[in-house]
DNA sequence: AGCTGAATTTACTTGGAGTACGAAAAGTTT
DNA sequence: AAACTTTTCGTACTCCAAGTAAATTCAGCT
């Protein structure tokens, strides 16, 4: 394991027990070096929100390709996959947290959305084309289902108003008809 | 005009000259006080982006208000909904990015969140019981319809991949179908 | 004018990001 | 093996913005 690799451990280890708001300091304690070396190995506070943003998206991607290799592609496999993109936040929320603590607006937000749109824009464009559908709007729908996702999850983490599975149920009631339907 | 609302309009003038960077010290400059005074006035940071959170949601009430006074309601009204959003969104962007600028999980955004989400909810909730259909999922609707907005129009600010109107119609054709369906 | 109290400004503290410099450890040369 | 060089690391700093306490000015009153 490289250096760099066990930093990024203790990263993710001190975020999960003490929450978002972690310091620098608190992650080169949690690691057993110093500052420096954080900075060395790692780069500035943003760069590792990119680390972090990786590996969780990483972590999505696996949890959905899990939740849907048996799936034929139609609306349950897409449902499968918000079931399972719910999971994850669950599990990870203080990951989740800090990966998308700066807004939208900053670089390293912008860059997370942009990564998880990849698998979602593949697959949003497969289920258009497949069709003979206008692929154009999949571009938008990605960015937009991202941030359906990031917020109605934070408001979710926040006071649990409904189960999990329901609130990506709705979600899925809300996108799937849309993703199939001609532009009308 | 009170202390207060000049202290607000201040904000306002200098986040949409310089941007959604601006500091304390910034806004006492420009509303030509010192520091104390504003946060005598205003409270701290969190509360000036509260006060003009409300400002910038009665904005978009306002557009989609003006927008829709003549809709019957159908996909067509929400499109111009959409389009109005946008519209404010891209004349607004500094303070659009100002207020957003604390993740989903800070309380701030999440009022934001919550404020923006009021209006929809009601629009949304009328649509269903309107047709008979069921309206439990129209809060977490509500919350993904304002992250979705939230991420494209953060992603288009950014780099303009498409004209500011087709975003909009893109998100329209997205949700409107799911809007209107049962919950097979 | 001098005094009291409110309003305001200056100047400070605090906290976290990021870094310069000195100390220590490892390797290199004779 | 000792002295010297180079790299690595940690201490202790700077910097910046948020937020605040104490000093000051100003208004009203006697």
């Amino acid at each position: 394991m490289t250096d760099r690799e066990q930093l990024l451990a203790a990263a993710l280890r001190v975020i999960r027990a003490e929450g978002p708001d972690v310091t620098m300091d608190d992650i080169a304690a949690a690691a057993g070096v110093s500052k420096p070396i954080v900075y060395r190995n790692i780069g500035d506070k943003d760069a590792l929100v990119e680390a972090l943003s990786e590996m969780f998206v990483d972590r999505l991607n696996e949890a959905v390709e899990r939740a849907t290799t048996r799936g034929t592609g139609g609306r349950a496999t897409f449902a499968a996959s918000m079931r399972a993109t719910f999971e994850v936040i669950d599990d990870e929320r203080n990951l989740f947290l800090f990966v998308t603590a700066g807004g939208p607006g900053t670089e390293s937000v912008r860059l997370l959305v942009a990564r998880s749109s990849i698998r979602i824009i593949e697959q949003f464009t497969a289920l258009r084309t497949g069709t003979g559908l206008d692929p154009l709007p999949v571009r938008t729908w990605a960015y937009a289902t991202v941030g359906a996702i990031q917020v109605a999850a934070a408001m979710w983490l926040r006071d649990g108003y409904r189960d999990r599975d329901s609130v990506a149920d709705d979600i899925t009631q809300l996108m799937w008809p849309g993703l199939t339907t001609s532009s009308g």
